[in-house]
DNA sequence: ATTTTATTTTAGACACCCCTAAAATCAAAC
DNA sequence: GTTTGATTTTAGGGGTGTCTAAAATAAAAT
C-alpha cells in the first residue's frame, strides 16, 4: 500500500490519537491535531478507508487497522530516527527538530533508514524520550508516570516529555529538566495540583499541574 | 519567492539545460529532461514565468532569470551536499545516491543545510565530481575535459562524470575508473573516436567515444 | 418524544500537477 | 510566397488536498 505524504501525516495523527484513549478517534480531534478543517478530514477518511488502513463508520469515528498501524509505526520510526540524527550529529537543540523531522519522515528509501539506524547505533529512544519502533514496528515501551502523579518524597528519573512543542522544551531547558535528570517530589499543593520538585539534586522548581503532567518519569 | 517541489525540480532542470548551451531552452528539451509531456511543461512555464524565475516568450524558449538561477543553485547545493552525506556517512555507493538526493533536496530548512555543510566539513565537490555551490550560489568551476578530447600519450586525472546514471557509474566501478584516478590516453581510433586508456597506472581499458565523452579529467 | 445543540458529512469551489487530443505557430523545404 | 513538418500551446479533463457554506446526523436537554 502506497500512501501520499498527506495520507501518511493523517495516518500518523490517527495512530497517535488512538494510543491516547481506547475509544475510536473523532473527526474533530483529527482536525485539531492536523490543524485542518473537519470537512477536509471527512474527505481524507474516505480515502484512508478505501486503502483499508483505517476502519470507518460514518459519524462514528475511526479505528486504525493492523495494516494501518504498521504503516504509521514506520513513519513514527523514521520521524524519531531523524530527530536523533539532527540532535546527535547536527547539534540541533531538542526543540528545533520536530518541524524538520516532519518533512524528513516522508523520504522514501528503505536503504536510507536502515543505514541511518546503523549510523546512529540503533537508538532506542528519540531526543524527547519517545521509543523508536524497530523495522517490524515493535515498540519497547517503558513504564512512565507523569510527575504530578508521584507521591511527595518519591524520587525518579525523567525519561520523556508528553508535549514536544518548542515552547515546552525551552521551559524544560530553562529549569534544567533534561531527559535523564533525577527528580524528587518535595511538595504537592492539594488545591490546584501544582508541585515543587528538586531537579538534578540541585535546583528547586515550582510548577503547575499542567506542566508537571507533561514530564514523564520512571520511579525509583 | 516560494516554490513548490515540482517547480523546484523544473527550475533545476532548466538551469542544467541552460548551462549546457548558450541558447534559450526549449519546451521539448525540458519535457525530455523531466520525463513529462510538452503540454505539462508549457503549463509549468507559465507558472514559473509569473513567479519571475524564468523569462519566457511563447514559442521562443526559456531563459532563467538571475533570481531563478539563485534559487536553482540553492537546490543544486542541497542535492549535492546530501549526496556527499549519503556516500561519506551512510556508505551509499555513488550510483545509489541520486534518487534519494532528489527527494532530500526539497527539505525546507536553512539551518539543516548550514549544519549539514559544517558536519561534512564544507565539501567542494559531490561524489560525481560536480562542484557544490556555496550558500550564496557561487560555484568553483574546475577546467574539465572529456577524455575523448585528450591527445594520445597525454595524462590526466578523472575529476567528474557527465552522466551520473546508475548504469554508467557501475560501468565506471567495473573498469576501476574512480574520481581521482589517473588516466593516460594510449590510443585513439580515428574511425569511430573510441579510445584505449590506462587507468590508475595499472589497467588497460578500451571504450567507445560515447563512454569516453562522459568521463571528465584535468590534464596534467 | 420532541427540540436543541454539537458534530460530521456533503456540495461546490479553487489551487496544483499531470495527461491526451486538437489547434496554433514557427521554421524549413519547395 | 506557399506548403509541409515539427514544435509548442491551448482545451478539456482527472486525481489530490484544501476551504466555506449548507445539509445531515447523532447526542443531549427538555
Ligand atoms: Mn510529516
Ligand atoms: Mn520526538
Ligand atoms: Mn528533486
Ligand atoms: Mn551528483
Amino acid at each position: 500500500m502506497n500512501l501520499t505524504v498527506a495520507e501518511e501525516n493523517y495516518l500518523k495523527a490517527i495512530y497517535h490519537l488512538s494510543e491516547e484513549g481506547t475509544k475510536s478517534v473523532s473527526t474533530n480531534d483529527i482536525a485539531a491535531e492536523m490543524k485542518t478543517k473537519p470537512a477536509s478530514v471527512s474527505d481524507m477518511l474516505r480515502k484512508l478507508s478505501e486503502k483499508e488502513v483505517i476502519s470507518y463508520r460514518k459519524y462514528y469515528g475511526v479505528n486504525i487497522t493492523p495494516e494501518g498501524k504498521k504503516l504509521a509505526l514506520q513513519t513514527v520510526r523514521k520521524h524519531r530516527l531523524w530527530e536523533v540524527f539532527l540532535v546527535e550529529k547536527l547539534n540541533f537543540a531538542w526543540d528545533e527538530v520536530h518541524e524538520v523531522a516532519e518533512e524528513l519522515e516522508h523520504i522514501q528509501s528503505p536503504l536510507l533508514i536502515q543505514r541511518l539506524d546503523a549510523y546512529l547505533n540503533y537508538p532506542k529512544f528519540d531526543p524527547h524520550g519517545d521509543p523508536i519502533p524497530d523495522e517490524f514496528g515493535d515498540v519497547k515501551a517503558r513504564p512512565r508516570v507523569p510527575i504530578n502523579e508521584m507521591e511527595v518524597n518519591q524520587s525518579g528519573q525523567i525519561v520523556a516529555v508528553k508535549d514536544s512543542s518548542a515552547a515546552f522544551l525551552r521551559y524544560m531547558d530553562k529549569v534544567g529538566a533534561y531527559i535523564g535528570a533525577r527528580v524528587k517530589i518535595l511538595d504537592k499543593v492539594e488545591f490546584d495540583g501544582s508541585v515543587e520538585i528538586l531537579v538534578d539534586q540541585k535546583k528547586n522548581v515550582f510548577m503547575s499541574k499542567d506542566v508537571a503532567a507533561n514530564i514523564l518519569a520512571i520511579q525509583s
